[in-house]
DNA sequence: CTGAAAGCGCTAACAC
DNA sequence: GTGTTAGCGCTTTCAG
């Protein structure tokens, strides 16, 4: 039970050695003989010592902490941005780092504010869009930065992304290989293609890509998830495209839905129709029926953007200084077949 | 574009005053001339000063800064923790402070950590437990602090929950008034009881004493969630308590399940059987049948932890001394009626 | 391998 | 209403 604040002052006294000993006990910033580091650590011990932040910071200059950006957008899955944020937070401790949580609501201006501030000393945003608003304040605050997400223009920038592009292709592919030839997307709400979040549009950038070179039909709708918004959707589809024997479903909130609803309709899965998901690994699991999914490496995505960030804060660390020039991080998606993939069935002789 | 560091000094000569008027412009402590206000405001902007947090925290002893500690489990419902969090960021930031995320993986010393080196002024600690071994340590930092969740000694302790006991009261309530007499109850996986979590616990409490009162038969069945776990659950249920006409929910990942089991049993919601669900108002409005629910308000709990941890951080405030008083507040549940509950159907002739 | 001492940038008495 | 100044607790040269 300490008391008072106990300072290195203290330990140094008790220690009978000089405070700036003390201090590189702490650091491991030169060496100290046997002795000395045991009386050291003795005293620490005993008075219950914890080194001040506050001053840590100014002296050092280096706050030990990351800023977490995360905006908060209702059409966003919400568990994907909490897995990342939390492997954000361990990957950060395991450096020795703090995470200081900041949502959108503050706007951009939060960007300056920590970073020229010194309250943060590097930072990574999430949910990164095509012309984000972030962007040139961050580049501004010249600070240590990772960008979960790609943006238009991210030269100077350091990012980490799922390769959405060739996760389109890649689903795509799959079907086309078990005779699927009228393909329709259940996207994400139309206010994530509008605002230009870059990975709702490179998925399908890479999906049409690739289904125009395997002759492959595809019908792209948004869909605000849910089962009133994803029965009007199926609704259109079924209209429109009537022979489609497969989904590309990219909408957490709409996967449920979707099966139940195929269901309800008497259209079997995988029998009748086929489903491949990008989602995270448990929603396909745990659907209705297992889905072939590509999974969004959430817990590498904030694990990878940490050690990046990381590797620019301190140059000439393990990985050299190669590391710290701005690049793009593209993760290659994985398809996992599961349960809800299957050969296009027959055409009807309709 | 500012080069290096401006610092208040550089203000201070910029406007031809001294530091500590600089200092008082920003922080409002003492009245400042109009004239000499505006100088120091323009040098302010001329320059593109931002102070220091280091520097501040260790010449004021005040970090401004909220810790908030949230486990990671990973059989609690994460939308709920997610909307708890950000509401916390959401209301810490207007009360000028920022929040700094921690995880359970550090262990229950993170609340030593924090605490002891001033990092933060105050913390929050979610998903707290019967109990919690962060509470003495919380106990020992002497900071200012609020739980989310009431342990089994809350004595001492500021804690902000919904009232769980009243809520499971409500439910049986509710159905009992729609003349069911046989209510299966479909819990949290059953790590969550184990653990000694709070909530689940005195949900239980609550609605088994009311469904006394009332002479409600009640079958309780934990439940891992997701569709495989939720079959074996009802089969159990079902089979033990065939005369069942009612299901409390309180598992938002068994809700889908359950509601989708049911329709393949050819079990119409609410004719055959009712449910009411105790979960988020999005998981209860989106379901395949709205639910009729106790919606569980994370933003209020989130906004009432900020606003009691600054009542006590800064004693005096517009809440005068009473808020400073370590109190439990309970949030009263409300139940909306939607399409999930009906009458109990007339009892088969079997 | 260890000590002495000069700040880091800001706040908050204490003066006037 | 404004200026002076003594620290806040730690890091990091510079000496030895």
């Amino acid at each position: 039970m300490e008391q008072q604040m106990v300072t290195l002052a203290d330990v140094a006294r008790q220690a009978g050695v000089s405070a700036s000993t003390v201090s590189y006990v702490l650091s491991g910033k030169r060496s100290i003989s046997g002795p000395t580091r045991e009386r050291v650590e003795e005293a620490i011990r005993r008075l219950g010592y914890h080194p001040n932040a506050g001053a840590r910071a100014l002296a050092s200059s280096r706050s030990d902490i990351i800023a977490l950006m995360m905006p908060l957008r209702t059409d966003m899955y919400v568990p994907v941005m909490m897995e990342i944020a939390l492997a954000v937070a361990t990957t950060a401790r395991s450096h020795g780092q703090d995470v200081l949580l900041l949502t959108g609501e503050e706007g951009p201006e939060a960007v300056r504010r920590v970073g020229a501030s010194g309250l943060a000393d590097a930072l990574i945003l999430m949910d990164v869009e095509l012309e984000d608003a972030r962007l040139p304040l961050l580049a501004q605050t010249g600070r240590p930065a990772a960008l979960i997400g790609v943006p238009a223009e991210p030269a100077g920038f350091t990012c980490v992304d799922l390769d959405f592009a060739a996760t389109g292709a890649l689903c795509v592919e799959h079907l086309a290989g078990l005779g699927h030839r009228d393909i329709a997307v259940v996207g994400e709400a139309a206010a994530v293609y509008e605002r230009r979040t870059g990975f709702a549009e490179r998925t399908m950038e890479g999906l049409l890509r690739r289904a125009g070179e395997l002759g492959v039909r595809v019908l792209h709708r948004p869909c605000e998830g849910g089962y009133a918004s994803l029965t009007a959707t199926l609704d259109r589809i079924q209209d429109e495209r009537p022979r489609t024997t497969a989904f590309i479903v990219q909408n957490e909130s709409a996967v449920d839905p979707l099966l139940s609803l195929l269901r309800r309709q008497g259209r079997a899965v995988p029998e009748d129709v086929s489903v491949v998901a990008v989602c995270p690994e448990q929603v396909a699991v745990q659907a209705a029926v297992p889905l072939t999914s590509v999974a969004i490496p959430a817990l590498e995505m904030g694990r990878r953007a940490v050690e990046l960030v990381m590797a620019k804060a301190r140059p000439g660390g393990a990985d050299g200084l190669a590391a710290a020039a701005p690049q793009v991080d593209l993760l290659a998606p994985t398809l996992t077949v599961r349960a809800s993939s299957g050969p296009a069935p027959a055409p009807s002789p309709g």
